[in-house]
DNA sequence: GCCGACCCATGACCTGTGTCATGGAAGCCC
DNA sequence: GGGCTTCCATGACACAGGTCATGGGTCGGC
């Protein structure tokens, strides 16, 4: 078998699920002209990964255990230029896409995608092109930015895992009524009747 | 290239997540003695494809966008009873492994696990054993049974959705006081200081 | 400079929620 | 049947949480 092409697009792959990783590498090696040479399960290693081999373009899954795919996207845009950052994602928040672009990603698709679309976008962002899904696209656009002031989302996530107001003002380094306004302003903002929902309704936006 | 085995095993794969459902596949091709036969992105294109091709093992994801791949399963092993099923899931959640259990499910595997794990375990399906993930196991022994009663993990259920308790009441048929007390009483079970990190815990544990 | 807009922070309220004590109904063992 | 346990249901109470009015700080425009 000759070669088809003298050099092929190196890929990182990085998710934190053994399985699907590997059945993404399986997926890729399919292709002629792509070519897995590191893989990672964390956000740390991926960053390991991508110093060592500087490959052209990494996958990234969008959470792993240790850090968030984006961050991860931006330290690599700094530390490794060359290499260009692709996004994949179990759900489709608008509001993550929106954060991954600022970061400086050149990708980002749903894992609901049909499988071919994985190597275009490869090979796009590697061509210097950039690639977000339209479906995704369409509903950040109309999304629009967050409502959340800085310190609301603050606060709202503190208040994210259920904790009680006291515990939120220590954390945040506020007055319990400070915390009980913000709250209560994301709240409205969101159009959620209590911080619980307020918090459902912005994870599934993306804005915290 | 001659055929190794003459007869291969016939899967079935079922994921909602086309790129990952694809991949999984790709991973599958790569073993000589396994074919996949069909593929569906739900669970009722699951029961129909299962009913058509009769597939020897049926790969399904436990989340899907129409029904839980446990319900899916236990279908099918009434319908389909030569197919045999094998779970596999993001989050691996012991109540989930329990109930996937008590479905006839014979095959139940985090997403986390390495590669070469799925091809083993579709293989040691189809030769009629079983395969639960150690990990799993270990903790759905250690988790034991749900400790809340059945009015406890109702009105649970109905508070997942960060509703006031009222509302409760009403679709519970219950009076506000008696919707509180069963909170508190589950909260207290589970060990949370409110009944929206006990929906939390519940939810982590499979109990609703 | 002045003014207005916005965000942030705080404390005083009032509603919602968690806790407790109580009592009735069903099942189980002796 | 008597006694016990368990679950279910309810209402009274205390506290956490949401709402409101107020004031200080910073920014941009006139």
């Amino acid at each position: 078998m000759t070669e088809p092409a003298p050099t092929r697009i190196r890929i990182l792959l990085a998710d934190d699920e053994n399985l699907i990783r590997s059945a993404l590498a399986a997926l890729l090696a399919l292709e002629a002209d792509i070519e897995v040479v590191a893989q990672a399960a964390s956000g740390a290693e991926a960053l390991a990964m991508a110093r060592a081999h500087t490959p052209d373009v990494a996958i990234l899954d969008l959470q792993m255990p240790d850090r968030d795919g984006i961050s991860v996207a931006a330290e690599m845009c700094s530390v490794v230029p060359t290499c260009s950052a692709v996004i994949v994602t179990g759900h489709g928040r608008a509001g993550h896409l929106k954060r991954a672009l600022e970061a400086g990603v050149r990708g980002f698709l749903p894992k609901t995608v049909n499988a071919g679309v994985l190597s275009d976008v490869v090979r796009t962002v590697h061509r210097g092109g950039r690639y977000v899904d339209p479906e995704l696209a369409a509903e950040a656009i109309s999304a629009g930015d967050s409502p959340l002031t800085s310190r609301e989302a603050d606060v709202l996530e503190l208040a994210a895992g259920g904790a009680p107001v006291e515990e939120i003002a220590v954390r945040a380094h506020l007055s319990p009524g400070t915390v009980r306004n913000h709250l209560s302003a994301a709240a409205a903002k969101l159009g959620a009747p209590n911080r619980h929902v307020a918090v459902d309704v912005a994870r599934r936006h993306g804005w915290i």
